[in-house]
DNA sequence: CCCGTATATTCCTTGACGCGTATATACGTG
DNA sequence: CACGTATATACGCGTCAAGGAATATACGGG
């Protein structure tokens, strides 16, 4: 899904997924616990929900808002193929220390 | 890291972190596989680059971008504790099938 | 040294996003 | 039904990122 990388390139909700995954939250208990404002803290969780990364639980007045492990695995998922090369560079590392003579501590990434 | 997960919000950057997964790729071939424009693809493989996801090695004329696994596997750091909940999910399922009356089966997160 | 190839960068416009303020809606209580 | 609490939404604004077109830079060959 398109809207659920989205969601996360913002650190405000991903600070606030990192809350409810010790446990489900009221909005006001994550405006509370993370400083924002409570229409951000609202705002940010629709975000969420439509990206199907929380979902929700009405309880009287407050809404309960809890990760949606589902969507996590989807995340996952898209990570998995990718994980299998950094074992390969830590099997490489195990093999060969210094093949490629250290070259990867040289910083070419941020050259900006 | 804050630019990681901007530059993944972008479907075409993933897409290019998909093929660069299968192999290291010049900037040219990128264009054909992708069929982006050549600018958007060198506008991308930066932000990319800045975010730390992949690195580039000169080679006469051509760029030759690689994935960077270390950038990767921190992606997969911050998702790791969040993968415990859906290994306890998928434990729960096998203990008490419908404990929770099959409520996961709502899509109570499109609502919009 | 001029040229062709390969890639990066700049300028400009447009659309999306985040925040703050104010307001609307839902719910329980007296 | 008036009220307080809890949450969501609308509006206006500033910022930022993305795309297209044009241009600039790096490199190798004749």
């Amino acid at each position: 899904m398109d809207s659920t990388w989205s969601a996360l390139a913002d650190p405000h909700r991903r600070a606030m997924l990192d809350v409810l995954r010790e446990r489900a939250c009221a909005v006001g208990e994550l405006v509370e616990e993370l400083g924002f404002t409570q229409p951000t803290t609202s705002k940010h969780l629709r975000v969420l929900r439509k990206a199907g990364l929380v979902r929700v639980r009405t309880e009287a007045q407050r809404r309960i808002y809890s990760i949606n492990a589902e969507q996590m695995a989807e995340l996952d998922a898209w990570l998995a193929p990718f994980r299998q090369l950094w074992n390969e560079r830590l099997d490489a590392l195990g093999h060969h220390l210094d093949k490629d003579e250290h070259s990867h501590s040289r910083k070419q990434t941020d050259e900006d």
